[in-house]
DNA sequence: TCTTGAACTGAACGTTCGTTCAGATAAAAC
DNA sequence: GTTTTATCTGAACGAACGTTCAGTTCAAGA
């Protein structure tokens, strides 16, 4: 048999999009094989070509979704004056986000090395625009003399990690709210570059 | 032919695991397939396995050895009086750790989800081990008020974050000499708990 | 010099891999 | 009611997978 009743396009491309998020965010992709995918969306194998060239490019649909997505989000966000202030908007929008895509965002994180060399600097063009954001703002506000930091570089990358570690172990249903958590954080990050 | 002139099990078992660290570390365990393994180290595949069992208890072995090794290593360092003097032994002995086993520690991070439910439990119970020290330096500073955050939990995880990605972004090459690196990172550190 | 045994090869085992495609099916179009 | 077409199946392709093992080689002990 083929074509279940009201199967469709618009609602099984969807699917393999999420099918692939989750198992290769929580499996790792050279983990998954493209049957076991299928079967999470209830489909064979072959169907699977039907929304995505290869298996690669839906590995790399998926992360580069995330980041663009990522990055027109804190565009959208409205920009505070003061050094400080645009740092507090950008760390508490960006431990929100990774919050909010904890899947994404460890996929991200922990399949960089399973892109093609094309699309590795595809990806690594937006991750750096992204994270030249933070910089900026570290820049800007130790030209003032607002942070306390020696090297704008080292306290980017620094921060960003602290900031990015948080989909890694907080959890919704813990005892600490999200608001509570989200100003803990923050705090130990404005302290930490001496704002 | 068979056995190379001079060829001994005490030179293939090291290289063996030197190769298996590299390989893993860089493109991922399930990338690496024991043909490409026993290429790397100059061997058929059939000779792995006359230092390991199977490819799952290659790659916890390395990892169970490194966590095992760096929990040892921060045993043997002296402990000083006073939380925030221990906070600063600590921070250095986990950043340099961090860069001079930078494959090891990559290792750990990536390929958590890739062992086997028993071998993960050891795993686990290592690493909650090891970030119990720095959360115990955390809870006695924290009563004794030397420290600033709200709670000894989330500051441990988050400071652990950023102690931890050093080793991604630290090029021993760099502009930076390693001891004014440590030195940026313990003092960020530092200010991020109040202390 | 001969024997022994550790170290390794090379081929094979059954399974699974990513990918392709002719054919089947059901919803939509007429 | 018939035709069309998007959607999916099921089988197949060659390649690669982890693992095993009988046989080959060479250093060391007798």
């Amino acid at each position: 048999m083929a074509r279940t009743a009201g199967s469709h396009s618009e609602v099984t491309g969807p699917r393999v999009r999420d099918a692939a998020l989750r198992l290769y965010a929580e499996q790792g992709y050279a983990a998954i094989s493209m049957r076991q995918l299928a079967a999470e969306v209830g489909v064979q194998a072959g169907a699977l070509y039907l929304y995505a060239s290869d298996k690669q490019s839906l590995l790399f649909g998926l992360m580069q979704a995330h980041l663009a997505a990522q990055q027109a989000a804190w565009d959208g966000v409205a920009k505070p004056a003061g050094a400080v202030a645009q740092l507090e908007a950008f760390a508490r929008f960006h431990i929100g986000y990774q919050i909010d895509h904890a899947l994404a965002v460890q996929l991200c994180q922990l399949e960089r090395r399973s892109l093609e060399p094309d699309n590795l600097a595809a990806f690594d063009a937006l991750l750096r625009r992204y994270e030249a954001e933070l910089q900026a703002i570290l820049r800007q506000g130790h030209g003032e003399k607002l942070f306390t930091f020696a090297d704008p570089q080292v306290a980017s990358q620094a921060l960003m990690a602290m900031l990015s570690g948080v989909g890694q172990y907080y959890r919704p249903d813990g005892k600490l709210g999200r608001d509570r958590f989200e100003r803990i954080i923050w705090n130990m990050a404005r302290k930490a570059v001496g704002a």
